[in-house]
DNA sequence: GTATCTGCAAAACATTTGCAATTCT
DNA sequence: AGAATTGCAAATGTTTTGCAGATAC
């Protein structure tokens, strides 16, 4: 993954490609670990120093919004976001608090009388790792 | 269901049963609407004028806490709360704003690795109604 | 009489908004 | 120059906490 296709990628979308986006995306697509605000801002006001955190929560907003990202509330009180757009679940471990993706198999759920546009799904548990 | 089965209720999950407690559950198992925290305080002050809201999360934290009622984040801003502990699925429609369950099997999704205690799917799009 | 529960006020958070300064073309 | 973006400070809204008074057993 190169630095001219995010930029790319953020183009085919409707959003201008300014230095805050592009290193915002480059930080969703590089860490796959479905981060929160402040995660995200701490590990890029190191590089730029000069970034609020006002700026992650409007970039943030505009990708949701573009549907180049994904919102999850797997947390009560903080969002998080994940640069996989795809069909997939979350699973997390209460014991080690890592969040594994895991495969969604829709048949198996009565959605006769909906037409459905998002899908969420996040389970919790003890994983094999920590059993 | 009768008022000596929610206090029943509550004692066998080891909770004791106030007034305030019984008029939460109350509600709760007879408003099957997932209701936010201010719809519970709103809708019970009125019965119970010197209720606060403090006391309503109090007692929705320790609900949640021992298994007889379930957390819903279908709202990235507040929380929801549902006194069917059984697995089922959220949908809500964009349109109408109504909040519907649906079944789901759970037998159909590899989670292999994981041994899962709760499960929270939801879904949103446009309900058959609203078609 | 002692432990628990309630509820007010204040604090603690995450997120949004208003607006002025900055940047980009 | 003009339009969009950034970022600070303040506001907003939800949830938690500290603590004093009330309640229950």
């Amino acid at each position: 993954m190169k630095g001219i296709n995010i930029s790319e990628m953020l183009k085919e979308n409707d959003i201008k490609p300014s230095y805050q986006r592009l290193k915002i995306y480059e930080y969703l697509i590089n860490n796959r670990t479905h981060p929160t605000v402040d995660e995200i801002y701490k590990a890029l006001v190191v590089e730029i120093p000069t970034l609020s955190k006002t700026t992650v929560y409007n970039t943030l907003n505009l990708f949701v919004e573009k549907n180049i990202v994904l919102l999850i509330t797997i947390d009560e009180n903080e969002t998080r976001y994940d640069a996989d757009t795809s069909v997939h679940g979350h699973f997390r471990c209460r014991k080690c608090k890592k969040i594994y993706d895991f495969e969604i198999s829709v048949e198996c759920m009565d959605l006769k009388d909906f037409e459905v546009y998002t899908k969420n799904v996040y389970f919790d548990g003890i994983c094999n790792k920590c059993l």
